[in-house]
DNA sequence: GCGACAG
DNA sequence: ATCTTGTCGC
């Protein structure tokens, strides 16, 4: 796949993301998904899925594979799709949603991770990035405080403080969610900056690098 | 032409 | 992403 038709793929897909929540979604089993690198091409997909109320590891998925595509802005997902998708096939819980490690919306076509694989599965999906895409409005110093995270004058996303006094985390909404629902899912997976969903598949992903 | 650019 | 110890703070 050249960049070319990555970007004509992501083109095909976008409209079918869906930014709002189904009314009776109820989040009980939350996916973490996310992928390490090692030193050559080998990489390890990694997916925990976590009780939503008491963050207990219910499931978790393991798979190696190579990195047969480049790392490019904006087509980062066309690196960790196939890896990914192929965790996520072995679970045995089904997971209600998925916290991607990177952007759902928040990216250059609207078309980031988060929803690359919300549409590719049919299943409700955030993106939360260490890093924004664009610029932010800072969120108070408390916990829960947001602010928006703009592109192209667009709010795309938002920047949320996870944890008082820390650096935010940037939610946007992958695939049948909205942002206001995205961010409270990722709040309440939060004890320390990052959330527990991706806090444990990245753990368990760079323990299976050896 | 120059800088920006998830992981 | 990854290379990497100690150290400051609650």
């Amino acid at each position: 796949m050249t960049p070319e038709e990555a970007v004509a793929e992501q083109e095909r897909l976008r409209p079918r993301v869906v930014t709002t929540t189904d009314p009776d979604l109820v989040v009980r089993h939350v996916a973490g998904l996310d992928v390490s690198y090692a030193d050559d091409d080998r990489l390890v997909a990694a997916v925990v899925v976590l009780d939503a109320d008491s963050l207990e590891t219910v499931d978790s998925a393991v798979v190696h594979g190579r990195a047969d595509f480049p790392y490019v802005p904006g087509l980062f997902a066309f690196r960790e799709l196939p890896s990914l998708l192929d965790a996520l096939a072995t679970l045995t819980v089904p997971p209600d949603l998925l916290v991607c490690d990177g952007q759902g919306l928040a990216h250059p076509r609207r078309f980031g991770l988060a929803c690359h694989v919300g549409v590719l599965t049919d299943l409700p999906s955030v993106g939360v990035a260490k890093t924004p895409m664009g610029r932010f409005d800072p969120p108070g110093e408390e916990r829960g405080a947001v602010g928006d995270l703009v592109d192209d004058g667009e709010v795309v996303g938002r920047a949320l403080r996870t944890r008082a006094g820390v650096k935010p985390v940037f939610v946007s909404v992958g695939h049948r969610i909205d942002l206001d629902r995205a961010c409270a899912e990722v709040l309440r997976l939060c004890v320390h900056r990052l959330p527990e969903t991706t806090r444990r598949s990245d753990s368990l992903g760079r323990a299976h690098l050896r």
